[in-house]
DNA sequence: TTGTCATGTCATGATATTGTGATATGTTAT
DNA sequence: ATAACATATCACAATATCATGACATGACAA
């Protein structure tokens, strides 16, 4: 089957003699990560920027505030897809909007948004 | 290819008002986005930080280095799960490798990879 | 009211991703 | 060589995601 950690302790000192003995090791790096729960929504999170649309989205937002009509043009995209995609932008606090009679205008939620976005171009360019 | 805004021409003075002309508008935010090939890549990237079990581990490494097995035990996770998604965090860049004997001792491959799994953890945590 | 425009929601088929069992590779000790 | 171990790869069923067509809503003008 699997590697059963309980004997752990009577071959550990083959093992990963890099490292502290194994238990040390685990249970020092266990306690310091967050619970099961943040890491789900920070997957959920981390989701939304795995789109090329959504992306699209985002890049054209952290230049200037646009409304859905100006993006799907920008992008070439149907109204569908982009209002879909603003869609789960939105319910995942990633861009915000302001109604302004039929139109609305859609805005990133904070600088976090950009900060990602940047960080990660920055490291796919070098 | 041009954008079909030809018939925006008749009818822009009713829309977007709030914001310049749909025309200027769109011209000035398209030359400032990266290519379309960049956004593919991005969203390749940004993908791996989509699942749990990659970000566990991006913030196990975060911590400290680590071999495979360590891994498996603190995640409690069966070992071809482990391998499998740090073969994908390897091929994306997250996370690099140092044969040592028959471990393998993984790191996060530069500060980039802390800096986005930390900027995301604040921004869902606020 | 009727029509048109900007946007939003739903349903769906095509495609991609996930975790895992089976199996393979490579290392070290005996 | 044989065994035990650490890690990697392959194949696949279950599940998730994507773009889009069809339809709905809500604003404004005639």
């Amino acid at each position: 089957m699997e590697m059963k950690n309980n004997n752990l302790e009577n071959n550990n000192e083959g093992m990963c003699e890099i490292f502290d003995s194994h238990e040390d090791v685990v249970s020092r790096v266990k306690e310091r990560i967050p619970e099961e729960n943040e890491f789900a929504e920070l997957s959920e999170f981390f989701k939304i920027f795995g789109n090329p649309t959504r992306l699209k989205i985002i890049s054209l937002l952290s230049i200037e505030d646009l409304c859905v009509c100006d993006i799907c043009e920008a992008l070439d995209l149907n109204q569908t897809t982009v209002s879909n995609q603003l869609r789960i932008l939105r319910a995942n606090n990633i861009v915000k909007y302001q109604k302004e009679g039929k139109m609305a205008r859609y805005s990133l939620t904070d600088l976090h948004i950009e900060m990602i976005y940047k960080v990660g171009l920055e490291h796919i360019l070098e």
